[in-house]
DNA sequence: TAGATATGGTACAATAGTGTTTCATTATTT
DNA sequence: AAATAATGAAACACTATTGTACCATATCTA
């Protein structure tokens, strides 16, 4: 018994343009939503009941990509862990900012809240991390490390996407920043 | 004749309110404008026809506060320009954030919108002019060197404003991360 | 103190967004 | 080709939000 391709197409389109639209307009009602999906209003509802259901549904679809992205890099360690980390999320890091506007309505949802905490957690590991193999200055709180390299992450992306930088220059800057700053 | 107290009050309120309530939930309505700055809903709305002219305002003021805030500093030039305009901008980040925030609906104003592309002229320039004193890599693209800048001076402003920083650490990290890294 | 005025509350109309139901149409699977 | 299932559109009730009008009260200026 195949999957109905309408199905499989339909929440494609749905995930794909929630994302994207959330990201650039968090109160974006579901007739935005509907439109951008090229998908009836109706069609949204029968595959997500709530507007609350919709946006935990993307938050869960966006934990998982990032997870199967990140796999690959189980292996390795301090700085070069960081910099695959920026190479392989700068290109899909919509998704990440998707998750990090998160925190304010994700109270209601346990397993969401989990996540994301797990997921801070791990940030703040990727810093001590490089921390201990003396490949970041250990005077900086990590705090403000895992603070500081979500933000190269979107503003990446966000130059990426808006084709003022090429991916290649993008995730270059990236690394560059984040552990030699911009001076002389 | 003085000026009614009453007035510059609620004023002053409003304004606070509403930036700390915008920059924390951008979709707040007018309810809740009211709410943390105090003032009935009826008064917000003597103040400001609607929730477009609210906004408006708001941007206008921080536009000011940043502009006499930047003042001392138009005889500086290079590195100490940058790092003076990281000391005086992120205790009031959350206005410069408010504006950032802002170019979305920005489109229907006229004089909103000039403000922010001067604005964004500006942190243009002084990029360059730090390039010129030979004091920032000449090899980074002016596009990523404002759009880290802007997120290096929220990201301080957010951490300490979440009492995860005090003021002299968020300064000093946010201008050593800027020119150095952090990087061993 | 007296006059003027800003305020807060209630009530109200208009609008926009949410979520449901029904039905004819279209696409997919078998 | 036939049965099945997903879709889009329209109509609907419901709720939240916007913006206005009025009035009694409190506060300011002169």
């Amino acid at each position: 018994m195949k999957r109905d391709q309408r199905i499989v197409q339909s929440e494609r389109a749905i995930i794909e343009a929630g994302i994207s639209t959330f990201v650039s307009n968090p109160s974006a009602g579901m007739s935005d939503i509907a439109l951008a999906s090229g998908v009836g209003r109706t069609t949204l509802y029968r595959h997500y009941d709530s507007r609350e259901a919709l946006i935990r549904g993307i938050a869960l679809h966006c934990f998982d990509e990032i997870d199967q992205v990140l796999r690959p890099l189980y292996d390795k360690t301090g700085r070069e862990l960081i910099e695959a980390t920026f190479r392989l999320l700068i290109p899909i890091a919509d998704r990440y900012r998707f998750l990090n506007g998160l925190w304010q309505e994700a109270g209601d949802n346990a397993l969401v809240a989990q996540k994301l905490s797990e997921w801070n957690r791990d940030t703040l590991w990727l810093m001590d991390n490089a921390k201990a193999t003396n490949e970041i200055d250990a005077d900086i709180p990590s705090v403000w490390l895992s603070n500081f390299f979500d933000m190269i992450l979107y503003t990446s992306w966000s130059l990426l996407e808006s084709e003022e930088l090429n991916q290649e220059d993008a995730i270059h800057l990236a690394i560059r920043s984040f552990f030699k700053g911009c001076g002389k």
